[in-house]
DNA sequence: TGACAATACTGTGCTATATATAGTATAGTG
DNA sequence: CACTATACTATATATAGCACAGTATTGTCA
């Protein structure tokens, strides 16, 4: 099995490892306006990060039960139900400090990747 | 269990996301030089990515195993033996590749976080 | 009217991976 | 001679993305 990994899809792999982490920091920050999940998706895909479905649902109930995000349902006239999200004063707390730490970590990598001496 | 995270927890966990997917990055591109382990978690803790033994070694394995990067044993007199991992032609075009998304990623997520309208 | 796509969500299970933990062993230092 | 730093291996567990499948409504186009 060594070795036998077709390079697209260790490069899809780890494009998806990159992008996993930055996920939660944008979700927050999307959401310090009520934001339901497919409304989500769109505005998020828009800006140049696509998320499944799969990815994205599962996230936002997780962020939930850490005490992130609220969410309760809202059942506008003549359309479906949606669930929206609001981050909450943990979640903004937790979005800033996570913001810094972001700041922080883009810079070393920059540094990293900018060409050497 | 639900809503019983200490915030610093939550907290913790998060930022450690967020590292993650970056330090696949760092760890490629800081071998462009040969590099072992321990001066490789040296060299990215001055850059400010600390990252615990228990994670660097694996990821280098696994990187291995997918053949972004090569390694081998090499005994300096006098000292301990090393092994020294380097990127392979294979790493290094999954490195440009994830470089540019790393690119496209960060200024989607500074966009984001910037003050809003 | 009837099919199909878009909308909007839930639930389950697999797999990849970080991390904790423990262990091995040598070199240097006080 | 003990302790710390160096340098690595191995294993077990828990987490979380993602694929996949399912449900149901609304809108559109022919």
């Amino acid at each position: 099995m060594v070795n036998d990994f077709p390079t697209t899809l260790v490069y899809e792999n780890l494009a998806s490892e990159l992008r996993r982490g930055l996920l939660v920091l944008a979700v927050l920050a999307e959401c310090d306006v009520p934001q339901y999940g497919y409304l989500l998706k769109q505005s998020l895909s828009q800006r140049g990060l696509d998320i499944p479905e799969g990815t994205l649902y599962p996230l936002l109930r997780r962020l939930e039960e850490q005490g992130l995000l609220v969410s309760q349902w809202q059942l506008a006239d003549e359309s479906r139900p949606r669930r929206y999200y609001q981050i909450s004063a943990q979640g903004q707390t937790a979005l800033a400090q996570l913001t810094s730490e972001w700041h922080h970590l883009s810079r070393s990598l920059n540094d990293l990747l900018s060409p050497k001496e």
